[in-house]
DNA sequence: TTGTAGGCGTTATCAC
DNA sequence: GTGATAACGCCTACAA
């Protein structure tokens, strides 16, 4: 079922079905009509392969991700995929489970593959040897949620935000406060929002060298639990994320305390599951869908423009603070 | 940067090249070392379009799902992410949004993305124009939680499942059971379930038909906690999907109740998050990720095979019952 | 073991 | 406005 299946059907030279395709303008509405026809009778599918071949433009774009199982990266991608469908590409998404190796994979792939650009969150765009490749090759790229002076990126700034929502939990009363993180080494998100702890720690007087790392989500919720049970232990947790703040408010649960009553928590990312939670969750909410959009403007506009994109075009979105049901003013009590 | 510049830099024919990457046992080891260093160099990768063209085989497999910000499916791919990969092949996702034209556009692209087969979650085999348009086309695919006698399925049992629980929460002294559930139009699982409820509500000598349909999520919590202010209001939700309960736990508390011991509530899918929540949640757990693993094995067979796959082929899965925080017998003052 | 050449389905250049 | 044809990069008989 090819192109020259339909010119036999329709009667006419494989050129026009083309262009009935491509340039329906340059043939007249007669045959235009009697092609697409054929076309529809036949139910021919221009082939993607053979057009990418022939063009090299694939219209993909190809998008790499640590995972879908944390649903800030899936409401991003949800975001990126309605964009690009508007502007007439595909996406071709993989995703890296935050390791190296899998990235380096995944950018082949998608070398390979044609993609016509991509969009990635790396690990860390100061090591990513994936992303040297890139640059290397000359692949148009946008960077989501990474943030460095170096590359096009489109982020919010995290470092601040936490140290705002530190200065917030400070003004609330808090004292004791610890700093939930996932691998601090898998991340520059996490490297970020450590420093934004630190700093609005610092900035209210505090100590803040309390922190726990997490590496491994099997063991995360007793480990918080088990500081949880210590003398003193803290009022308020600040995690790196939305999902270890859930876990966070488990390990509570386990130790006996009542959140928010007799501990507060926060959490980073603003995922729609948790507006649903009862606590509802307390969260530095970021426009993850927005981020997945406009990665996709930008990168689409370098496709256009022919121009490569550089860390000029970098975009920092605005954060918010979710209220929420999860943190709350510190007991006196235990205060 | 082709086959050629290879050839050329190593000093062989492309012929040579191209065996290399694809039967090395067909060249003599010093040959071979020489074009791998050679290409290397170049930083050569095969074109996966041109490879496509010639081979008729893109080793890609087209997977069409609802919406991954349900983490169901997320889990799901990430199944079938790994045993695509394990099997050498790619995937190509695309997202549906339980609406039936995008079902279609999805088929579409992937047909003419040369995909070597599809795995699909279709709003309803029954009545699915996409589907048809696949058997058709003669491309083999599989599809995973959907349930029909004349396709490859593979799923649990969901009917069963939801039979079995509400004998369970009958047994614990429930009377007053509703089954919450999305949009029955939207998909033959919720239609499963809620035969699964009325089946087992009858069983039980009990009114099965208490529906409360929540087609948008908007809108969820509120309808859901306004049921709960009537009297005599359930002691027990059963909700058609994880997501759903969650949102049923928020409203009992809008509504002024604790889950459980006001009201019980369960799920049905298993999300991982569900056993990070507080109270757990019960619920029927799918394996999500073996669901996704064993449509792609099934499919790859089939492709190996070259037998067209059937009916017979279809697998069920076993489900299992979370026991969870959220479920317990009503309170005997309620009762 | 290695090289030569044809063709996969498409688009784009050139005639007509 | 339409048709013939070369070329995109690769694989694979077939020949050497």
């Amino acid at each position: 079922m090819s192109i020259q299946d339909v010119a036999v059907k329709a009667g006419v030279s494989v050129a026009t079905v083309s262009r009935v395709f491509n340039t329906p303008g340059k043939v007249t509405p007669a045959t235009r009509e009697h092609v697409q026809k054929a076309a529809s009778a036949l139910g021919y599918v221009p082939n993607a392969s053979a057009r990418t071949l022939r063009t090299q433009r694939s219209r993909v774009l190809g998008i790499v991700l640590p995972t879908l199982l944390n649903p800030v990266f899936a409401e991003c991608l949800e975001g990126i995929a309605q964009a690009a469908t508007t502007a007439g590409y595909a996406i071709l998404p993989l995703t890296t489970d935050y390791r190296l190796e899998l990235e380096d994979r995944a950018v082949n792939l998608l070398m390979a593959g044609n993609a016509d650009g991509m969009i990635l969150v790396v690990s860390n765009p100061a090591t990513s040897l994936a992303l040297a490749r890139l640059c290397n090759a000359r692949m148009p790229y946008v960077l989501a949620y990474n943030q460095h002076p170096d590359h096009p990126c489109v982020s919010v700034d995290s470092e601040q935000a936490v140290a705002d929502l530190v200065a917030r939990l400070a003004s609330l009363g808090h004292r004791r406060i610890t700093l939930v993180s996932g691998q601090l080494a898998a991340s520059d998100r996490a490297q970020q929002r450590r420093r934004g702890f630190v700093r609005g720690m610092e900035a209210a007087g505090l100590d803040g060298s309390s922190l726990l790392e997490v590496p491994f989500v099997q063991t995360a919720v007793q480990e918080i639990s088990d500081v949880l049970r210590r003398t003193p232990r803290p009022t308020a947790l600040v995690c790196s994320n939305d999902l270890l703040a859930i876990r966070s408010i488990r390990a509570a649960h386990l130790a006996g305390l009542s959140v928010p009553r007799d501990l507060s928590v926060t959490g980073f990312d603003g995922i729609a599951l948790g507006e649903d939670l009862t606590p509802m969750l307390s969260t530095i909410t970021q426009p993850n869908a927005d981020i997945g959009r406009c990665s996709v403007e930008l990168l689409i506009q370098a496709l256009a423009g022919g121009a490569p994109l550089t860390q000029a075009a970098s975009i920092c979105l605005a954060h918010a603070f979710r209220t929420g049901e999860s943190c709350t003013a510190p007991d006196a009590a235990t205060h």
